[in-house]
DNA sequence: CGCTATGTTGATCCATATCAATAAGTGTGG
DNA sequence: CCACACTTATTGATATGGATCAACATAGCG
């Protein structure tokens, strides 16, 4: 681990509240590794020994059945992942797999485990981690069960403009295949629900997204804060 | 609350390991409350003061959204719920309601955050839980986004009749139209998918149900650990 | 520059929802 | 205890969302 990585790390939700003495514990078992695109770094059904932390780049969690393949969501700078696993000490459910260049922290799982135990404020952390995953899986269910592939492409497209910094023009940041395969539809059907929201204003380019009419798409979608807030 | 509610509250996952002190603040701040069948224990989008846990009776979690609702999940004696919105103070994601008459313990959310921060070993139950009820619901994604219907209908009975015994009968439990509510399909096509599985051994009558080919039915389901497994 | 992966479009098929009618339970009050 | 109302389950007919298959276009990438 390079120290120049130290100040990032620690302003992570994760570890900005843990005492000095914790965080140096668990900074000395941690390796950082950095990793090219298209890398498998887990395996759903594999142990792990591992707490990942991303601190740059970006990578999918996905799952496999029967030779079919979904994605699950797409983790960037300052996730965390399978930490419900590492707690549990059981078999990951996901893998994952790098998108972009991706650094990435890695902290034994026993570590992890063993501070728990020691630092309130990190044990806090990890709780309050754990529920914001929880909640964001289960806005996940009721989007899919809930909802039609158009709605939830609509109402994807509404929370990406909020969290790119609100402009009518902005990048979708991820293959449209990919995009298609975490909204549950195939990518031929996302082309054409894209063209189904031409009229409410939605011109998609490539990766470039304009939003022409922003109340006719949220007409269209409804978004509710109980499925689409990704805070709380 | 009862005296003779303690023995079964002290034996539950969340509270068997932690010391008599914070057990004793937590259960005299706790009540215990009984319900008839078909109450709203809980709203989607209301403030969580209280964790719920169940210890008789069974309820559903659902949610709606544009007129249309959906179950997430049903819980039985031993649950808990809300853990996590009481965790971060956020809004309840899911509503309550009650199925049968049934018995729920509610400790008032102040309360539970408190005794997380004194007692290190409620602390790790609440962890392990959250972790629990995170893959949980996890595995109910993959399930949706990788089977068909009929294949969740398989994978459902194959996962019900090893929990209640693992005879050849066994009894759903569980109304029809909830039943396919929660396996993300109308009541009109479950009674479908019933038909679809008799050629593989399996014999549903009213609530009765009789799996006489159990090794067609996994030929069909295809079970996996990863998504069907509910321990670990 | 050509190869390969990705995206689009069209035609068709399949799974599932919807609508409608009936049957079978379930509970309630007379 | 039965008659009635109401909910739940089943079945059939049909509509529709979405998947699949195939062809082609396009964009990245070596």
């Amino acid at each position: 681990m390079r120290v120049s990585d130290i100040p990032k790390i620690r302003s992570l939700m994760l570890f900005k509240d843990m005492d000095e003495d914790s965080f140096s514990e668990l900074t000395r078992a941690a390796y950082v590794q950095d990793f090219p695109p298209q890398v498998d770094l887990i395996l759903e059904g594999d142990r792990c020994d591992f707490l990942h932390i991303m601190i740059d780049g970006s990578l999918e969690l996905f799952a496999e059945w029967n030779r079919h393949e979904t994605a699950l969501t797409i983790l960037r700078s300052g996730a965390t992942f399978i930490l419900a696993a590492v707690v549990r000490d059981a078999p990951n459910l996901m893998s994952a797999r790098t998108l972009e260049k991706s650094r990435v922290i890695m902290i034994p799982a026993e570590d992890v485990r063993e501070i728990f135990q020691k630092d309130h404020e990190f044990a806090r952390a990890v709780v309050m981690e754990l529920a914001y995953c929880y909640r964001g899986v289960v806005k996940g269910v009721k989007s899919l069960k809930l909802r039609t592939s158009i709605e939830r492409l609509a109402n994807y497209l509404l929370k990406w403009q909020k969290k790119t910094g609100g402009s009518d023009s902005f990048t979708l940041g991820i293959e449209k295949r990919r995009l298609a395969s975490i909204l549950g539809m195939t990518p031929e059907n996302l082309s054409r629900a894209i063209k189904t929201l031409r009229p409410y204003g939605v011109e998609i380019d490539g990766q470039n997204v304009k939003i022409t009419d922003p109340d006719a798409l949220k007409g269209l979608a409804k978004p509710s804060p109980l499925i689409d807030d990704p805070r709380s």
